[in-house]
RNA sequence: GCAGCCGUAGCUCAGCUGGAUAGAGCGCUGCCCUCCGAAGGCAGAGGUCGUAGGUUCGAAUCCUACCGGUUGCGCCA
C-alpha cells in the first residue's frame, strides 16, 4: 500500500462528504489535490495541500478551509493530530500503531513489498543495448543496457507488462564490412598472410574465431572467389557470431532480453514498404527539397528533391528522409517499420534507451510514432550520457594495446557486474557519470555500493547472532509480523519505518517518471537511516537490537531489521544486483 | 545558425513532476570514539538554485529571452 495514496483517497472522501453536507460547491475540482511527504520531518507525517488548491474554487480563504477539512481528518482513528500550518497545509501525525502495522505488512510481503498495480497491466515495450553486431560491447553500451533493464524491472514491479526487447542493426553497410572482415580472417585462417588489416576493416581479434569457423566449413570454397559469392554466406554468418558474443557480454553483466528484432528480417518481410505505405495513405510522405542547414553549409551540398516525411505536423523541425540517392531506405525509414512493428505486437507505452549521440533523432523518431499509431501510442527515449572512466580520479585507458576501446567485459572482470549495474544507476540517465574504478571498490560512506551492501549485511548479521542466542526463534518475516512491533517507539526506529513504509510510493513515482535512479537514492537514504540506528546503539546501550533480557523488544526489532533487509533486497532486484550477507 | 540535454554549497550530485527555513556525500573546522555493534560518530560553517523578466496564494521546478558547457544537424547506423 502507497499510504500516501491511500491519504489522498481519504481527503478524497472528505471533501465528497463536505460537497454533500452543501459546505462545499458540487464539482469541484480536486485533481490538483496532493498528499505528500513533508520536506520537514517535525511537520508530521502526511501534508496536504487540498485547502490551498480548492480556496478558490470553494471561495472560502484557505485557513478556513483548512479548519474544515481538519476536524473531519481528526476522525480518522490512524490520525493523531492534524495541523495547519503556513499558507494553508494540512499536516497529519500519525499514530504509532499504524506505523507498526506498515511494518508489519513489509515483514508479510518480504521482497514483494512495494509490488504494485499502478501500472494496471498496461503493454511497455522497452527497447536497448541495440548495439551494432559488429564487435564485442564496450563501456559506452554497458550504462545502455543497465539503464534499460532496471527500468525494465522498475516497471514491472510498478505493474506494467514489460516486453524487453534488442533491436539488430544487421542491414545496413556496417554488416557488409564486418562481413569483409571476416573474410580475411577466413583467408588468414586457411593459412595466408593477411598482414596489417586495410582501414576501414575491423581490425580487432574478435574476428579470428568466426574466419577459422568458416575456414573448417568450408575450405576452400570461397578463398578467391568475388565478394558477390561470399557474402550471403560470411554475411548471415558473422552477424550470428557477434550476436552470440554480444549475448554472452550481456550475460556477463546480467541482463537479459526476451525478443531480438532483426532489421534485415524486418526489410525482407516487407515491413518497411507496408509501414510507408501507411503513411502514404495518410498523406504523410511527398517529394521535396529541403532547406540546407544553416550557419555551417556541408561540403558537398546540392539541393535534391527526396522521399520526405511529414514530420513537421507531428513537431519535429523539418520534414525527413526516408530514401537514401541510391534508393534504400534510410534508417529513419526502417525504424519507422519498426516502431510500427512493435506497436502492432501490442505496444503502446515504448521507450528507447539511447546514447546521447542519438539525441538529435529523438524529435523526428516521435513524431513518428504519434503518425503510425494514431496517437494511441507514446515514445519516450531515455539518453544516456557518456561514462567517463577513472582511476584513483586520473582518466584511465583500460585498453590492452592502442586503439582498442574498454570493453564490457574488461570492466565487469576489474570490478564485479554488481558494482558496474549499481554505479551506472547512481546518476540521472542524461548526466554524465564519473566511474572511477577505485572509488567503487572503496569501503567507505562514499561508495553507496559498498554503503547499501553493507546495511543488508549488517542486518543478516543481527540475525546470525538472533539465531545463537535464541536457536528456538523464528526469524522469518512472517513469522516477525506477530512480533510486539509496537515497541519500537524510539525517533530513530520510527524514523526507520517511515523510510521503510516510503518504499511503494517511490516505486510507483519512479516508474511513471522512468528514472530507475530514483531507487538507488533511496537505498542510500535508506541505508543511512539504518546505519545511523546501529551507530546510536553504540551510545546507548539500551537500542541495540539484541538484548538478552528482553527479549519482546528484540523480536520487534529484528522485526525491524529483517525488514531493512527485504526492502533493500527489493531495491536491489530492480537493479539486478545480488544483496551480500556479509562483507569479504 | 537551429535543436536536444545540462547549469543547485569549494568538489561530485539529490531535490519526490508547483509547496513551508533548498538537502546528501566528500572536503573544511571543532569535539568524541579507537570498550570489535570493525570497515568511525556527533556538531558547525558554507547558497542572489547561471542571469533577467513573466505566470500565481507560492517557482530550483512551468513560460520567454539571454549567458556558459555539451551532443547532434540531407544520402552513418
Amino acid at each position: 500500500m502507497n499510504l500516501f495514496k491511500h491519504f489522498r483517497d481519504e481527503i478524497d472522501a472528505v471533501v465528497a462528504g463536505l460537497i454533500a453536507a452543501g459546505r462545499l460547491p458540487v464539482g469541484i475540482d480536486t485533481s490538483k489535490v496532493t498528499a505528500e511527504p513533508p520536506r520537514e520531518a517535525e511537520h508530521g507525517d502526511v501534508s496536504t495541500n487540498a485547502a490551498m488548491v480548492l480556496s478558490k474554487p470553494a471561495g472560502i480563504k484557505p485557513r478556513e478551509l483548512a479548519e474544515l477539512l481538519a476536524a473531519q481528518l481528526k476522525a480518522n482513528p490512524a490520525v493523531t493530530a492534524v495541523e495547519i500550518a503556513g499558507p494553508g497545509f494540512i499536516n497529519l501525525r500519525l499514530a504509532e500503531s499504524f506505523w507498526a502495522a506498515r511494518l508489519a505488512d513489509v515483514l508479510r510481503a518480504g521482497i514483494a513489498y512495494g509490488d504494485s498495480t499502478a501500472g494496471g497491466g498496461r503493454p511497455v515495450n522497452i527497447e536497448y543495448v541495440s548495439a551494432n553486431p559488429t564487435g564485442p560491447m564496450h563501456i559506452g553500451h554497458a550504462r545502455g543496457a543497465v539503464v534499460g533493464d532496471a527500468l525494465a524491472a522498475l516497471l514491472e514491479k510498478a505493474g506494467f507488462a514489460v516486453t524487453r526487447e534488442y533491436y539488430i542493426n544487421d542491414a545496413g553497410a556496417q554488416v557488409d564490412v564486418l562481413a569483409r572482415s571476416v573474410h580475411l580472417r577466413y583467408r588468414e585462417a586457411l593459412g595466408e598472410a593477411i598482414g596489417e588489416i586495410p582501414e576501414g576493416l575491423y581490425p580487432g581479434d574478435y574476428l579470428k574465431p568466426a574466419g577459422t569457423a568458416l575456414a573448417q566449413a568450408h575450405g576452400e570454397a570461397f578463398r578467391a572467389a568475388a565478394e558477390a559469392a561470399w557474402l550471403p554466406v560470411f554475411r548471415p554468418f558473422a552477424i550470428a557470431a557477434m550476436m552470440d558474443m554480444i549475448r554472452e557480454d550481456l550475460a556477463a553483466l546480467g541482463v537479459r532480453h526476451a525478443v531480438f528484432t532483426s532489421e534485415r528480417a524486418l526489410v525482407e518481410a516487407g515491413k518497411v514498404d507496408d509501414a510507408l505505405a501507411f503513411l502514404d495513405s495518410h498523406g504523410l510522405i511527398y517529394q521535396g527539397v529541403l532547406e540546407p542547414p544553416k550557419g555551417k553549409l556541408p561540403e558537398d551540398w546540392e539541393p535534391r528533391p527526396q522521399t520526405l516525411f511529414r514530420a513537421t505536423q507531428f513537431g519535429d523541425d523539418v520534414d525527413r528522409p526516408l530514401k537514401k540517392s541510391d534508393g534504400s531506405w534510410t534508417y529513419f525509414a526502417t525504424d519507422i517499420a519498426y516502431h510500427l512493428d512493435k506497436f502492432r505486437r501490442g505496444a503502446l507505452d515504448m521507450i528507447d534507451v539511447w546514447g546521447a549521440d542519438h539525441g538529435g533523432y529523438v524529435k523526428r523518431m516521435q513524431a513518428a510514432v504519434k503518425a503510425i499509431t494514431g496517437g494511441q501510442g507514446a515514445l519516450d527515449v531515455k539518453l544516456c550520457q557518456m561514462v567517463n572512466l577513472l582511476k584513483g580520479g586520473q582518466p584511465f585507458k583500460m585498453s590492452k594495446r592502442a586503439g582498442t576501446f574498454v570493453t564490457l567485459r574488461d570492466l565487469v572482470e576489474a570490478v564485479g557486474k554488481d558494482v558496474v549495474r549499481f554505479i551506472m544507476l547512481t546518476r540521472k540517465n542524461d548526466a554524465h557519470l564519473d566511474f572511477d574504478l577505485d572509488k567503487v571498490l572503496e569501503q567507505s560512506r562514499d561508495n553507496p555500493v559498498f554503503y547499501v551492501q553493507y546495511a543488508h549485511a549488517r542486518a543478516h548479521s543481527v540475525m546470525r547472532h538472533a539465531r545463537e542466542m535464541w536457536p528456538e526463534v523464528e526469524l522469518e518475516g512472517t513469522a516477525l509480523a506477530g512480533a510486539p512491533l509496537g515497541r519500537l517507539t524510539d525517533p530513530a526506529e520510527l524514523a526507520l519505518i517511515k523510510g521503510l513504509a516510503g518504499w511503494p510510493r517511490l516505486v510507483e513515482s519512479a516508474a511513471e517518471a522512468h528514472e530507475p535512479h530514483r531507487v538507488a537514492f533511496y537505498l542510500y537514504e535508506l541505508a543511512a537511516l539504518f546505519h545511523g540506528l546501529w551507530n546510536k546503539g553504540k551510545d546507548e546501550a539500551r537500542l541495540r537490537f539484541l538484548l538478552e533480557d528482553d527479549r519482546e523488544v528484540s523480536l520487534a526489532r529484528l522485526g525491524l531489521v529483517r525488514a531493512v533487509a527485504s526492502v533493500v533486497a527489493s531495491g536491489l532486484k530492480i537493479f539486478g544486483v545480488e544483496p551480500v550477507e556479509e562483507m569479504r
